[in-house]
RNA sequence: GGAAGGGUGGCUGAGUGGCCGAUAGCGCCGGUCUUGAAAACCGGAGCGCCGCAAGGCGCCGGGGGUUCGAAUCCCUCCCCUUCCGCCA
């Protein structure tokens, strides 16, 4: 959400900076209803000022025994008056709410122009695209030989994109789970958390999720709550409405599965591990002051990178443009892993500064140096996502006969196991 | 799911219809003292909104009601604790 008064006193340059995504933001209802709101507010208090001072005047009159009925009455009527502003105000409120949560954050100044996903800048790339003395397979040929993963089966459960990891498979997803959570906590100073699956429709407003995408979330409807679609959403919420007594920066990390309808995706790339209902990822989430938030960008970006050059992935980083930012970001990067299989580059990770965009919406603050109270920036990005992580791992580490070298770095989490055999993996 | 008790400022905890935005203690900030710190003493300090300001309005889990007036009374929802039931 946007600072209101900063709407009414830089109008020029939000709606500049709001043009720069290319959507349209009704700016001119957010003003007039702030301005209809205000009128009422002044009204209402001035009466509600009178109402007090009789209130007051009869309780002193009664106490020296006067007769107070005539005075009773008036401010009974005033009592009418006030309940039907308040009312109107209630609803000037609401609307000026309801508009406000549906503008999109602003793009910071350091965030390139452009008109959509091609526009993004390629901003750094680490290792090399593999070449093969054979044409490389597709992690979906390999999970098959592999036996890894079993797709018949997990549809009978749940539908398409719902993955049923068999032996091995499995093994892998915990270990890259675990290998992630223990370098995040020991290497990079993050405090691991593991919080619930489902959250409130509170929870997803104050992050940004509601009321833009309900379509893309499973929902919950006996119980009023959604699943999960990153682990942001819950981590992010653990300080909704709370002014927070311990020194920034706080950073937290979590490993939950997530959740996400895809509506309107089915056709496109719905095969294989690349876009699937439900996956696992480790979530890095930070609140920071508003002065570092861009530095902590920064390092929160080369922590996500640390997980992939410690296994030894291709990768590259780009920095997306105003157009291709998501409703909550004023800044964001995503890290794209090369699969050779696909020949493609998979997005594992988006890392975010929504500098006081969700702060706003969830009333997460913090008091400054001088004792002010202020809104936090809040950052967060995968660290990273993992079912296209194995889809790089599998499709990069593949061999001539279709087995699969593991990275260095998983030994310790796999009980020692260094590769994939075809037709070697635990049967169903 | 059933029963009982409870939700007050960063924390603990008073307050049951009229200067209560709220007593007190801890913690916090500033000052005195001290080489420095601690202790002691003095002082300060909640959050939001409207207003250029002076000032005003609102907030005691959420919502609604009674009343001239509600932290205090009533209704309702949510949450917490304990006991019972069920259960990984």
């Amino acid at each position: 959400m946007l600072d209101l008064k900063l709407i009414r006193d830089a109008e020029a340059e939000v709606r500049a900076a709001l043009a720069r995504r290319g959507v349209p933001a009704d700016l001119d209802a957010v003003l007039g209803t702030d301005q209809r709101r205000r009128r009422l507010v002044t009204e209402v208090e001035t009466l509600k000022r009178q109402r007090n001072a009789a209130s007051e005047e009869i309780g002193k009159l009664k106490k020296s025994g006067e007769d107070t009925a005539a005075k009773q009455a008036a401010v009974k009527a005033l009592g009418g008056q006030i309940a039907a502003l308040d009312e109107e105000l209630q609803r000037a409120d609401q609307e000026l709410q309801a508009l406000l949560l549906t503008i999109p954050n602003l793009p910071h100044k350091s965030v390139s122009d452009g008109k959509g996903a091609k526009d993004n800048l390629i901003v750094r790339s680490y290792g090399q695209t593999r070449r093969f003395g054979f044409k490389p397979k597709t992690h979906l040929e390999l999970v098959e030989r592999l036996g890894i993963l079993d797709f018949e089966r997990a549809a009978r459960l749940a539908g398409a994109g719902f993955p049923l990891f068999v032996g091995l498979g499995a093994a892998l997803e915990r270990a890259l789970i675990q290998f992630m959570l223990d370098l995040h906590v020991k290497q990079h100073g993050y405090t691991e958390v593991s919080p619930p699956f489902v959250v409130n429709s509170a929870a997803m407003t104050g992050t940004g999720q509601l009321p833009k995408m309900a379509a893309d979330m499973y929902y919950l409807a006996g119980d009023d709550l959604y699943l999960i679609p990153t682990a942001e959403v819950p981590v992010t919420n653990i300080y909704r409405e709370e002014i927070i007594q311990r020194p920034l920066p706080i950073y937290l990390t979590a490993y939950s599965p997530c959740f996400r309808r895809e509506a309107g995706a089915a056709g496109r790339e719905t095969r294989g591990l690349i876009r699937v209902h439900q996956f696992d990822k480790v979530e890095l989430v930070k609140f920071v002051e508003p002065e570092t938030s861009y530095a902590e960008l920064e390092s929160l970006v080369a922590n996500a990178e640390d997980v992939l050059q410690r296994l030894g992935l291709t990768y590259r980083v780009l920095a997306l443009c105003a157009a291709d930012l998501s409703f909550a970001a004023a800044k964001c990067y995503d890290i794209e892993l090369w699969a050779p299989g696909q020949e493609a580059w998979l997005e594992v990770s988006s890392c975010s500064n929504f500098e006081s965009f969700q702060a706003r919406r969830a009333g997460i603050r913090y008091r400054t140096k001088a004792g002010k109270v202020d809104y936090v920036h809040t950052l967060n990005g995968s660290g990273v996502a993992l079912a296209r992580l194995m889809v790089a791992i599998l499709e990069n580490g593949q061999t001539a006969d279709g087995a699969v070298e593991l990275p260095e770095a998983l030994a310790p989490y796999l009980g020692g196991v260094r590769r994939l055999q075809p037709d070697q993996n635990a049967k169903l």
